[in-house]
DNA sequence: CCAATTCCAGAATATGCGTTCTGCCATATT
DNA sequence: AATATGGCAGAACGCATATTCTGGAATTGG
């Protein structure tokens, strides 16, 4: 008995989290996310109550579409080496591009910029972490078994390097260092991995 | 034959940094740095031309105390695996704090937030980064002639690394990242440059 | 102590922002 | 078709922002 709504509210998340992905939250106003949703004021107020709800939304989006879908095969179960080598492959693939990895990660991104000022966000980029390194703990742990890694390997400390290395690869796309930069970076990272 | 100024550029200039420091570029407003300072608008504008010019003289004066204050002992001639190890310390000891090491490093934010926007400030931050990695490449070269680093290490590769490793410790400290976690890190980070 | 100069505090301006409101329109049920 | 419901576009609002302007005070050289 009523009029339904003309925008589909997944394709606007979409849309609203590359905007607040490529301006940063600050950086970004109403009319840019009106003007790249096609949406007006009244149905974005009307679906995610504000500029902070929207992007926390974004947010949300962000981790269960983006990020789990790249982590994705370290979390299958059987994951080890192989996989975690190759996530960070997958990653230089977007973040080597000359201009294509100039997004970095919208979490990192807002760890920088919101996390202080906002508990809210605080919160989602732990969360964020904390599923990053549960699936290294635990493709460590099966590369373990396999021995695929030595014993002088310790499994949390690893983890957390591998959690960190990672979103160091998205700050330097963002900011633009080169390809072989972030190579390096990679290279490195993943040679502490080898066998002695 | 006219009024001296009243204020300090320099103590401004650092108070500014402070403050972008902490809030950011685009959450800091002219009111901010007036009520921080204690300038009027008038002597801001008359010095500095604007806001970004104001911003722009805050990362140099970044760079040209804090980080180089940090970076020194890697920097001083016969600096080798000690002096590199002793800056990762400080860093921690920074970083590490309960919430000492919020801020993190006003390029390392910068470079998430701004440099994709502004060229002038993509410049400083690669300049930030080139120092750094010139550092350690000299540092690594000093270590290999001490035999310090077995010859498998690619000194360019190595230094490339711990630039970006470094990076991270300030961003992990920014977004709330336990001590633990950067100590890891830190500790993988520093591991890779022993002999085997 | 005068005059020229420059600084200062805050008012003024113009724009941009987040949010709310309003008048009209589209739809689904009756 | 009539009507009730709720969506929509854009105007409107109030406040924050970056920047400029202004009236007067402070300081220095003469």
């Amino acid at each position: 008995m009523a009029r339904p709504r003309s925008f589909d509210p997944a394709r606007t998340l979409s849309t609203a989290m590359m905007v607040f992905w490529e301006r940063g939250y600050f950086n970004t106003s109403i009319d840019d996310l009106v003007a790249a949703t096609g949406v007006s004021r009244y149905g974005l107020y009307d679906v995610y109550e504000n500029k902070h709800g929207l992007f926390l939304a974004a947010l949300d989006h962000y981790h269960e579409t983006v990020f789990r879908a790249l982590l994705a095969p370290v979390e299958k179960a059987g994951a080890s080496v192989a996989e975690i080598r190759q996530y960070f492959d997958v990653v230089l693939g977007y973040a080597g591009k000359p201009d294509g990895g100039r997004l970095g990660c919208l979490m990192c991104n807002s760890a920088s910029e919101v996390a202080l000022f906002d508990a809210a966000v605080a919160e989602r980029v732990k969360r964020f972490r904390d599923v990053a390194g549960k699936a290294f703990r635990r493709a460590l742990g099966t590369a373990r078994e396999k021995g695929e890694i030595g014993a002088e390997i310790d499994i949390t400390r690893h983890a957390d390097f591998l959690t960190a290395a990672l979103q160091t690869v998205w700050v330097l796309a963002r900011s633009g260092a080169g390809r072989k930069v972030i190579s390096h970076h990679i290279e490195v990272t993943l040679s502490t991995l080898d066998r002695d």
